[in-house]
DNA sequence: GTCTTTCATCGTAATAAAACGATGCGCTGT
DNA sequence: ACAGCGCATCGTTTTATTACGATGAAAGAC
């Protein structure tokens, strides 16, 4: 099976521009790569759309994490807008949202 | 607009297993998605793909970063999968590796 | 052969990420 | 009011990432 192969013929002609200083697009695609870089924020995310809603704080049941350590990853997520958290009462419900997700796929489908 | 608020209502019900270790699938879309956490390398990636095919060193004129710095990042696309390189005489051509691009626009797409 | 070009790698310094336990803060029961 | 639960944050250590200049290795030109 023989994929891609890059010989130097099918090489494109190189630039003639300045190095553009790394756009807002690729910062934005970048930090939301970022934020789902790890496995345990991976765990989550399909936990939260697993149970199609958000599915308070036993998502510290679901990884073998301390609970410190998976609160810091929902920050994560939360700062890159992937989740919300919505305080009900003592715990705290998380959902994914999905503006934002659907935000990175097109990012990647884009690729 | 009113999007995805998740009241406890919604709420799914808690998990009954052990915390799983952290899947293989999962890993490997963490890693994939860590391969493009960075706007040069999500550069570098829409440079290989415009250009539709390798583009040898002169991605490096496209990026605002040093020589040894871009090769850096190119290494760990490398390491990724996401892109491989062929030895043409004295420089290197780039290309895009589709199966495995393709295999982490199904992983995200899958979130 | 030598010189040059092209890229990778090494060495290093600065910054950021990951993990944990301990602490703190806001609710909800009693 | 007080105790307990649920979760975030603080403080710390360890490890990884990012960046650069300098050095090296391979190929082509002379």
């Amino acid at each position: 099976m023989k994929d891609a192969s890059c010989t130097p013929a099918t090489c494109a002609p190189p630039a003639k521009r300045e190095p553009l200083p790394l756009g807002d697009e690729e910062q934005e695609l970048a930090d939301l790569a970022k934020a789902i870089a790890h496995p345990a924020r991976v765990r989550i995310l399909k936990v939260l759309s697993e149970r199609n809603a958000c599915v308070c704080g036993d998502i510290v049941l679901e990884i073998p994490l301390a609970q410190s350590t998976v609160s810091q990853h929902l920050k994560q997520l939360r700062d890159a807008g992937l989740i919300q958290g919505e305080i009900d009462g003592p715990r705290v419900c998380y959902c994914i949202d999905p503006a934002k997700l659907k935000r990175l796929k097109v990012l990647i489908a884009g690729l």
